[in-house]
RNA sequence: GGGGAUGUGGUGGAACUGGUAGACACGCUUGGCUUAGAACCAAGUGCCGCAAGGCGUGGGGGUUCGACUCCCUCCAUCCCUACCA
């Protein structure tokens, strides 16, 4: 009898001895070394399905990476700053630090409960001083590089509340608290000038090993566009409007122009125009999410000022339109409604003018989004789209109203926030005038709030703000997005408290393999991109780029939804790892689906897994290593046969792991291999090279499903006793000589449809094999009289007769 | 509205380079073991059909000897949309 699979007991032990030997703390040496970095959580309070996923994908390949002998560094800390801990302190009222720290306490144990190697020594939390001490430095050196400026932007306001919201915390137009009416109020807030680095930033997105669609959102993100800027002259005016222009080509078709209702000039005109000042107001009642504003009814008013077309020195209506974003461009749409279907909405709906001016090959109702041939357009009627651009261009910059330009969508990064809970901006304001808090100064502490009292606002907390007459301090914090900016490289110096970056830094960046999860594609890698090359512009980090490739995981679904608390249908991954234990969780989660695809969470899956590992374990459990030596050993067939699969599985494993980190299928694979294992193999009474095989078929099986369920092997591992290292420092070699098997089956098709199967040598001619095939009798019967036209032989596969 | 994905049996998924659709699992059915159940073991399991055979990868169309894979088009779902992280 052999003991039963507890895995309870057993990750214990291996954990403890894990821990005990400090088994997974890195230090430079000699071999290449592998940054293996998981996105960090933001500490809810417990681990959710995505976490799990995530952070044993990261583990599986750091573990696999290990066994190849690389110098693994693999860390975790706490996203720790942000709204939810807010949010729970007036619930609960607790202290967010309280309550963030008590979390962090519960998950940590909960990543431990779940095996992951990571080095423990480097965590770091962004709330502690120790960590944006050096974020306020940063904030500084990009401030002295003349990467920061202060500027006006739109926020969600409650009147009621008299906060500041989030674009989640506006539901349906309305305050998620307070119920009011949300309106959007100008505020004074820092930005960085991430638009200084757009073209690198899109350029260098070319060397990046990550998944295209991610390079692709990134690239569209960044939005260059090539087009020109065109000045209108306003009419019994010197003022002029400049607007920019994808479609130069299409100027003959302008009808209207279009203001943002945030433009200088439509606040100008409001003054002395109540309806103006009316629809301003109404604009007002909107949320400052681009989705909302894009989707909202597109609404205008004619303000009744008139500009002159630049060509044809018509007067046209000037309009202040609420879909006309005052960050884009230059807040001035020219509205072409033949060519542009939001300006032809525009246009039915308050009946402005409509004019064709490219036409296409056949007949098209306008609008006609296209390029094409100009019409309609004086001396560049019959023109390409392409030529008259550049031709009309060259026109307007002739006479002096307009000029060639290149438009980025990008916009600058806005980082303040009106919050307590997140990283102080490190400013101070003598009568008025910003100045940057000194490095010696540093950190600008958060202060601690009193017993039992709900977070506030910096603003309202007169000792932290009030340092002298008439010296303020300044009372925002970051956007949390400035933490987790730059945290995978202070990773590698966390234990250095004198120097924000060390040789240490030099050592692991760039981080070799960065998981996450897809929701992450666009602002967070796209900020940690930006703050590498500032960075790196400031002498304080090597190399373009931070992270060398990325896998980026899909979400956790329940019934086809997100998990999420509101919908109630949320799935404790603890539970699991309490009845299952880790190693039948973390096969679960790898086999279910590969990591980018979204995956559906099914219990009975579990129950599936589960099963697996026991039976890995009715397997090896009790049994011994029984050393041969090979020369004397005569293999059967077999025995060829279940060393050929071991050593295939291997390959497909290796290449499963690492090229194409489809864990699903390496687990799919090692599943066959245990099954493929003859029963009398595992006899005591087998023959020598059958033991030897199975022998072979144990050892492979351990290490490659090692690093999926690693509790499990390496107790398994010493028991078997096959030599007395961890498991975890070699891994096996397939030989190639084994894989290539004699015979083949040959598919055979009559018209693309199989109509036979056969078992074939491998040096027979194509000749041959086609007299053979042709000669079966299915294959007979589906040719009848007909005359073979001709057939298509794929090599050691397929043949197909054409009739 | 814009950008990016996904869609294959009852379920999760496989098919890596245009070449056997459904690997590997879950579930289900039948049988074995058992007083019974659980667990375990064995066989079967895309759909229609007695069978021969036909049909089948979200719908429609196309390219090809051959399409889950390439092209066009439509539909559904998910992610992001700059203050959730």
């Amino acid at each position: 009898m052999t003991e039963k699979y507890n895995p309870k007991l057993l990750e214990k032990n291996i954990q403890d001895h894990w821990e005990s030997n400090k088994v997974y703390e890195s230090k430079i040496d000699q071999r290449e070394k592998f940054y293996c970095l998981s996105m960090f959580p933001y500490p809810s309070g417990k681990l959710h399905m995505g976490h799990v996923r995530n952070y044993t994908i990261g583990d599986v390949i750091s573990r696999y990476k290990r066994m190849q002998n690389y110098n693994v560094f693999q860390p975790m800390g706490w996203d720790a700053f942000g709204l939810p801990a807010e949010n729970a302190a007036i619930q609960n009222k607790v202290n967010p630090k309280d309550w963030t720290n008590q979390n962090i306490k519960n998950m940590k144990n909960q990543l431990k409960s779940l095996g992951l190697s990571y080095d423990w020594s480097k965590e770091l939390r962004t709330c502690d001083p120790s960590y944006y001490k050096w974020e306020q430095l940063i904030f500084k050196k990009f401030h002295d590089a003349g990467l920061v400026y202060r500027k006006k932007s739109l926020v969600n306001w409650d009147p009621v509340d008299k906060t500041v919201l989030a674009n989640e915390q506006v539901i349906d137009g309305k305050g998620w608290r307070s119920g009011a009416q949300v309106e959007l109020k100008e505020i004074d807030q820092w930005f960085i000038k991430i638009t200084n680095y757009a073209e690198e930033l899109l350029e260098s997105l070319e060397s990046l090993d990550w998944p295209e669609n991610v390079k692709l959102m990134q690239k569209n993100w960044i939005g260059k566009s090539f087009g020109a800027e065109i000045i209108y002259q306003l009419e019994e005016s010197d003022k002029k409007l400049k607007t920019f222009s994808t479609r130069p080509d299409t100027i003959f078709g302008v009808s209207f122009l279009a203001l943002s209702p945030n433009h200088p000039l439509s606040i100008e005109i409001a003054k002395n125009n109540a309806k103006v000042m009316d629809f301003l107001n109404l604009c007002k009642e909107s949320k400052a999410a681009e989705a909302d504003m894009a989707t909202a009814e597109k609404l205008g008013i004619d303000t009744g000022i008139r500009v002159i077309h630049p060509i044809t020195e018509e007067r046209l209506p000037v309009w202040i339109g609420n879909f006309v974003l005052l960050e884009y461009g230059t807040g001035v749409v020219m509205g072409v409604p033949g060519h542009d279907s939001r300006d032809y909405e525009f246009a039915t709906k308050y009946n402005l003018d409509i004019k064709q001016v490219i036409q296409l090959e056949d007949e098209t109702e306008l609008p006609i989004l296209e390029k094409g041939r100009l019409v309609n357009s004086d001396d560049f009627n019959g023109m390409s789209s392409e030529e008259a651009s550049s031709k009309i261009i060259k026109h307007l910059t002739k006479v002096g109203k307009g000029s060639e330009l290149t438009q980025f969508r990008l916009r600058d990064w806005g980082v303040s926030r009106q919050r307590y809970w997140g990283c102080p901006i490190p400013v101070i304001y003598k009568n008025g005038e910003p100045e940057m808090v000194q490095e010696k100064d540093l950190p600008v502490v958060l202060p601690e709030l009193s017993e039992g009292s709900s977070p506030k606002p910096l603003s309202q907390i007169p000792d932290f703000i009030e340092l002298d007459k008439d010296v303020l301090r300044e009372s925002d914090t970051f956007d949390t997005f400035m933490d987790s900016s730059w945290y995978h490289a202070r990773f590698t110096s966390s234990e250095n408290d004198k120097e924000i970056f060390d040789n240490n830094t030099k050592y692991w960046l760039p981080v070799d393999l960065y998981i996450g999860g897809i929701e992450h594609a666009i602002l967070h890698l796209l900020y940690s991109r930006f703050f590498h090359k500032a960075l790196r512009d400031i002498g304080m980090v090597d190399g373009d780029e931070p992270f060398k490739r990325l896998l980026t995981q899909g979400m956790v679904l329940k019934d086809g939804a997100k998990m999420s608390k509101s919908k109630g249908n949320t799935v404790d991954p603890q539970a699991y790892i309490d009845k299952y234990g880790a190693d039948t969780v973390r096969l679960y989660m790898m086999f279910t689906s590969p990591p980018e695809q979204s995956l559906e969470w099914s219990e009975s899956s579990v129950e599936g897994a589960s099963r697996f590992l026991k039976k890995v374990w009715a397997l090896v459990s009790g049994r011994k290593f029984e050393s041969f030596d090979i020369n004397n050993l005569e293999f059967d067939k077999n025995d060829i046969e279940l060393r050929r699969k071991t050593h295939a599985t291997l390959k497909k494993v290796q290449n499963d792991y690492e090229i194409r980190f489809a864990f699903n299928t390496a687990i799919a694979a090692i599943m066959e291999l245990l099954n493929f294992i003859p029963d009398d193999y595992k006899d005591d009474a087998a023959s020598d090279s059958n033991k030897f095989c199975l022998n072979e078929a144990i050892i492979f099986i351990l290490k490659m499903l090692s690093p999926i369920a690693p509790h499990i092997c390496e107790h398994l591992w010493r028991e078997y006793q096959y030599d007395n290292e961890n498991i975890e420092i070699w891994w096996p070699e397939y030989n190639e000589d084994l894989l290539d098997a004699e015979e083949f089956e040959l598919i055979v098709q009559v018209n693309g449809k199989v109509r036979g199967k056969i078992l074939l040598n491998k040096d027979l001619t194509e000749k041959e094999i086609e007299e053979i095939a042709s000669q079966i009798e299915n294959v007979k019967t589906h040719i009848g009289d007909s005359q073979i036209k001709k057939s298509i032989y794929v090599k050691d596969k397929l043949l197909n007769f054409v009739i």
